[in-house]
DNA sequence: GGAAACTCTG
């Protein structure tokens, strides 16, 4: 037998498939990494490139390499581990399928688009992977996980085989809920040798962004490892980056620098011409005390003659660098260069992100009319500041007193109809407070009820604070009260806060009633702290023996709470069981009638050979014993495991069908 | 409690 081509290519290390060359390696760092923000010209540059690649030789920058057409080993689960549709099939009535989802998606009815994608899916016309894709995408792009993941499900229960962009968007949307480890054992799938779809860039940049920012510097390096190690992308300065920036914010600048270092040995050895890395190797360098060294490198990367590629992110982390640094005035200017080389669509310096930076960097030197100002411009360039734009200079004016700004910008926010989130709620909370603007905390507190927003523990912590702090006890005590109310849990801050007040006003019962809630709170410990503090503010009143009672009290109330959820325990368990059993029952009487209805189908078609044949063979039985079996795995997976090495099956084939092949 | 990166294709 001849070795076809994408069998060969199976068998051999997946380092070699793709040749990396050092001559390549230049290819693929000239390719601009940063897109236009807007979605429209991100598709259109991304064409572009493509077109570009088409026409160059081969670099490690061709496509992600798949496992060969020639379909998962024998013995492993069809349904699993099928490979995705090719491109082709996205034509005909699939094409207009795609196309009217499409729409709904730019009208943002997603609801609409991702029911008519389930509905789709047991019709004639069933929807491509790419559609099911361009649904998921929209439904993470609008946070909304729930519905996410259970379109997610659905699809691949349905057996849509996923491509890596779809395996991408499920690991993103576990990153996005600050769950990378959950993220990261999805990815573990991508790497076991069944599998049909290998990991891309893509994968592995937001992976390795995920862990960096929430702090998971050791799985952050072992991915950057593994992704050096299999060789299946090059090694890539985002990847680096993103392990760089965790490093940074660690506070770790050797590491930082070093890793640098190793991404350049890894590349030739050259300078790296993605300006990716540079703020946060610039960060390093500040981080190490080599203030010097950092604007060295400013100057060398962005200086004349630089062959260093930026767009408007990688300019944006040399930006923030340098505002986080002390070094404003390069900034600025380092800001207006940005804003003349800014020429969309062809080229795009400026972003969101460019305003925010420089916004954050005046505030730092306290320079608030300048903050104020550029992040009016933003209009000018067709930015619009979201939330979290106007949430970090509320947060700035709120905290030096500048309240009336701080008003000022939520006002706005309502009158752009740019949504407000519960942070600025909390934010202009504080502001208030801080200038004892008492009745306009509370105020912005109970807006938030108003206009349908759900305040966390932490929220009702800081009017319960601020609350506390002017006397105001009794209110603060309301809005504890309200919490179990709106469904939010108290944390340990809820219940010390109001501890500490009452004993330092001398309300010792309701000090008491304080600590007893925490003891009774499973998820709360009294520190010792302020179990020394009640203990002495009781001993000055002369009241020792009221500690011991207070245990007691809580001992006795956790046995009563202990023997009523026992009782509730057996009454569930006892219910549980009766159900199972009637389930049992259920299954067996369906079991029953099935395999009637299946001896009655044999004995029929037997029947009739024998009258034919006039036959006494006794062959049936075997057939029999197997439909039976077959009859009753609901689950296409043993289903299908059961089949394999069956030659004489067909796959799918009914019952009837089945007994009259094997018979004849 | 807070930063912008981008993946499949018609």
């Amino acid at each position: 037998m001849a070795l076809s081509k994408p069998l060969f290519s199976r068998l051999l290390p997946i380092s070699l498939r793709v040749p990396i060359r050092p001559q390549h390696r230049l290819l693929c760092l000239a390719t601009p990494t940063d897109l236009p923000d807007a979605p429209t010209d991100a598709a259109a540059e991304r064409r572009r490139r493509k077109r570009r690649l088409r026409v160059e030789p081969p670099s490690s920058r061709g496509p992600v390499p798949q496992r060969t057409p020639g379909g998962p080993r024998p013995g492993s689960n069809r349904n699993a581990l099928k490979l995705p549709e090719p491109a082709s099939v996205l034509s005909g009535k699939r094409l207009d399928l795609h196309r009217r989802i499409l729409t709904l998606i730019r009208e943002n009815d997603l609801n609409e688009a991702a029911l008519l994608t389930r509905h789709s899916i047991y019709s004639n016309c069933r929807p491509t992977v790419f559609t099911c894709n361009a649904v998921l995408a929209a439904l993470l792009r609008q946070a909304r996980y729930a519905d996410f993941l259970s379109l997610h499900r659905f699809v691949t229960q349905a057996s849509v085989a996923p491509t890596v962009a779809t395996h991408n968007l499920f690991i993103q949307a576990y990153c996005d809920c600050r769950r990378p480890e959950t993220a990261l054992e999805h990815f573990r799938l991508l790497l076991k040798d069944e599998s049909p779809v290998l990991p891309s860039p893509t994968t592995y940049r937001i992976l390795a962004r995920s862990l960096a920012e929430n702090g998971k510097l050791d799985l952050a390096l072992e991915l950057k490892d593994g992704m050096l190690e299999r060789g299946l992308v090059a090694p890539d300065p985002q990847v680096y980056a993103f392990v760089m920036g965790g490093f940074v914010n660690a506070g770790d600048g050797d590491k930082a620098v070093s890793l640098y270092e190793e991404l350049k040995e890894k590349l030739g050895g050259g300078p790296i011409l993605d300006g990716v890395v540079y703020g946060n190797l610039m960060k390093g360098y500040f981080l190490k005390g080599m203030e010097k060294v950092a604007m060295d490198c400013y100057s060398e990367v962005l200086g004349e003659g630089s062959e260093v590629r930026f767009g408007a992110v990688s300019y944006n982390m040399v930006l923030d660098a340098l505002g986080r640094n002390g070094r404003l005035d390069d900034a600025v200017q380092l800001f207006d260069r940005m804003c003349t080389e800014h020429d969309p669509p062809r080229r795009i310096a400026v972003n969101l992100g460019s305003f925010n930076v420089m916004v954050d960097a005046y505030c730092r030197v306290e320079r608030f009319q300048d903050a104020i100002e550029v992040f009016g411009k933003m209009g000018e360039r067709r930015c619009t500041p979201d939330a979290l734009s106007y949430n970090s200079l509320i947060d700035w004016l709120g905290k030096n007193e500048l309240v009336g700004e701080a008003e000022g910008l939520y006002k706005e926010m309502g009158e752009r109809g740019i949504n407000t989130d519960e942070y600025t709620y909390v934010l202009l909370i504080e502001s208030c407070f801080r200038v004892d603007k008492v009745d306009d905390a509370v105020g912005y507190f109970n807006k938030m009820f108003d206009v349908g927003l759900r305040p966390n523990a932490n929220a009702f912590n800081k009017v319960i604070d601020g609350l506390v702090k002017v006397d105001r006890i009794d209110e603060a005590q309301g809005f504890f009260d309200l919490m179990p109310e709106k469904e939010v849990k108290p944390n340990i801050a809820s219940y010390e806060l109001l501890l500490r007040a009452y004993t330092n006003v001398e309300s010792l019962d309701d000090a008491i009633k304080m600590a007893k809630g925490i003891l009774l709170d499973e998820s709360v410990v009294l520190s010792d702290e302020l179990k020394a503090l009640l203990e002495e503010a009781l001993e000055k009143e002369g009241r020792n023996g009221d500690m011991a009672k207070l245990y007691e009290d809580v001992e006795m109330e956790k046995a009563e709470a202990a023997a009523r959820a026992a009782e509730e325990k057996a009454r569930a368990e006892a219910l549980a069981k009766e159900e199972e059993e009637k389930k049992k029952a259920e299954a067996k009487a369906k079991e029953e009638s099935a395999a009637r209805a299946s001896r009655a189908a044999i004995d029929a078609v037997l029947g009739r050979k024998r009258e034919a044949e006039n036959d006494e063979s006794s062959e049936g039985t075997n057939v029999e014993e197997a439909q039976v079996v077959e009859s009753h795995s609901d689950t296409v997976g043993t289903a299908g495991e059961q089949n394999e090495g069956d030659d004489q099956k067909q796959e799918s084939g009914d019952a009837s069908s089945q007994v009259i092949a094997s018979s004849s």
